[in-house]
RNA sequence: CGCGGCGUAGAGGAGCGGAGUCCUCACCGGGUUCAUGUCUCGGAGACCGCGGGUUCGAAUCCCGCCGCCGCUACCA
């Protein structure tokens, strides 16, 4: 679902590049010509019936009280005290029941279907008890979009905005947007998993079934992250780390993420998201102390001082230019000091899998691995010391050197996802061009070939130019 | 109450039956000077929530307990 305009987002972030192609409004004309469509044939299949619902009523708030939620307030209104009424009315229902089969074995028959594993179990639990589900409401007072024949009732509102995800490809030509790759990949917060993971799943099914729908897939996965959280003050004047909202005055607002951009730049913004977010099932805490120490650690101490230490010798030494090779080098950088052994190949096995797994902390401390690879590389070769002697040690220096930069130019590659502006500015200083080569194949990248060992070529000006990440100072008190 | 998940150094994570657990950050001490107070080596710091059990061997498997979290369905 995207918003229709991007009001209050801020200024730096509206420069993100991330790109949309479409926004659904679930009041438009052909969410709701749609949806109308889905509910007559499922009317038509026998998914969706009329019922009557019976339940305890809060005649205060209007609506019904789910039934443990009753028992807990001991069968009175949460807000104001009255007792509950039992009350029933007529009601659309979908045969959930009905799809408890088919839905266990396409979770059976997709292990990756609902990610992380948690969150699965949860779900399949779940789903071997469900019963079928109300679907409709009374007195919505005009809004939402009748059931077909029945104006009096109209279609509960989640269930209608689940169907967005069809409503606006749901024409010849962009059919494919939903069954290609396997099917859409759902990335939704955990609080509604059940209907990502089960109702739309069974709705779906349901609907392939009807005359014309037998293109509809189901999606590929649905992702459940978690949230950022942050400190608070609440009601009783504790203070404690609870989910950022606009009502507990923790949340993260466009000023503060504009100073944010401000004072870091774009990159480390979508480093610290990116890699140290809410990601499979435990929240995250957003503070700035954190903020500068991911800065610091990762960005400017990491990646921004070794490109710049690379760099600056690669100048000293040979007027900054690549150093010629004199012999081909098989040079696999060390990556741990546990594992001397493990090398390249475990840079790439965690990047990948990390990227595969949706772990981005991963594929992106992978990558690092690689430039810390490269400092302690240039520790135990010390290319500074030989080179106080160049006549000697001069074609030392430079295989040094050229591994160097050709172990950052990779690293980079595999950053670029995290920290593109950096990237990108650092490939210009040693001659690459693969945000072009992107472009000519468009919009598709080639990390393997572009990971592979040997591609700077020797005498390519190098630059130097200024630090990618300068080290932020924090304030002494 | 039900179902599910989690509990590993000060913080965040990995390890999920076998070598003195490991990684990043923070902390303490040494080294280095190419680099952005950087890099590097060393150190301190964990009864791997608690109690039992299985096993030659348990952070890892099983049972119980404690603590935390999620879901439990009606207007996004």
């Amino acid at each position: 679902m995207g918003r229709p305009e991007r009001r209050g987002v801020p200024q730096h972030v509206r420069e993100t590049r991330d790109r949309n192609d479409d926004f659904v409004r679930t009041s438009s004309e052909q969410h709701k010509t749609k949806v109308t469509e889905y509910f007559t044939a499922l009317l038509a299949s026998g998914d969706v019936y009329a019922g009557e619902y019976e339940g305890w009523y809060d005649a205060g708030q209007e609506e019904y009280v789910p039934e443990n939620k009753a028992k807990e307030s001991d069968y009175k209104s949460p807000v104001n005290g009255k007792p509950l009424v039992r009350k029933s009315e007529k009601n659309y229902f979908f045969k959930l029941s009905a799809y408890r089969e088919q839905l266990l074995a396409h979770f059976e028959a997709h292990p990756h279907f609902v990610q992380p594993d948690a969150r699965r179990n949860e779900i399949i639990n779940r789903i071997k008890e469900a019963q079928d589900i109300p679907i409709s409401r009374t007195g919505s007072n005009g809004w939402g979009i009748p059931i077909p024949g029945d104006e009096e009732q109209t279609i509960y509102v989640w269930i209608d905005a689940l169907f967005n995800y069809l409503t606006y490809v749901d024409t010849p030509a962009r059919r494919h947007y939903w069954t290609d790759n396997g099917g859409a990949t759902h990335f939704i917060a955990k609080d509604i998993l059940w209907f990502h993971a089960a109702i739309w799943p069974a709705l779906l099914f349901a609907l392939q079934k009807c005359d014309g729908y037998d293109w509809v897939n189901q999606p590929k996965q649905i992702y459940t992250h978690s949230y950022w959280v942050s400190k608070a003050k609440l009601d009783t004047g504790e203070e404690a780390v609870i989910k950022m909202g606009k009502s507990t005055g923790n949340f993260l607002d466009p000023e503060t993420l504009d100073a944010l951009v401000e004072t870091f730049g774009l990159d480390a913004l979508r480093y610290f998201l990116s890699t140290q977010g809410p990601l499979g099932t435990t929240d995250s805490e957003f503070s700035e102390a954190k903020y500068v120490e991911v800065y610091n650690s990762d960005l400017a101490n990491t990646f921004g001082n070794s490109a710049s230490r690379v760099s600056n010798m690669i100048g000293k030494y040979f007027g900054h230019r690549e150093p010629l090779m004199t012999s081909l080098i098989e040079w696999e950088p060390t990556v741990s000091k546990a594992e001397p052994d493990t090398k390249w190949d475990l840079v790439w096995k965690n990047h990948t899998q990390g990227f595969f797994n949706i772990n981005l902390y991963q594929a992106g401390d992978a990558a690092l691995d690689l430039v810390r690879a490269v400092d302690a590389y240039i520790e135990v070769t010390a290319p500074f010391k030989m080179a106080k002697d160049m006549t000697e040690n001069g074609s030392a220096v430079q295989e040094i050197l050229f591994n160097c930069a050709e172990a950052l130019r990779i690293a980079s590659v595999l950053l670029w996802p995290f920290i593109p502006d950096a990237c990108e500015k650092f490939w210009e200083r040693v001659g690459c061009d693969y945000a072009a080569q992107m472009k000519a194949n468009g919009g598709k990248g080639k990390l393997d070939e572009w990971v592979k060992w040997g591609q700077l070529q020797p005498g390519t000006p190098i630059e130097k130019g200024d630090a990618l990440f300068p080290r932020y100072q924090v304030q002494k008190k």
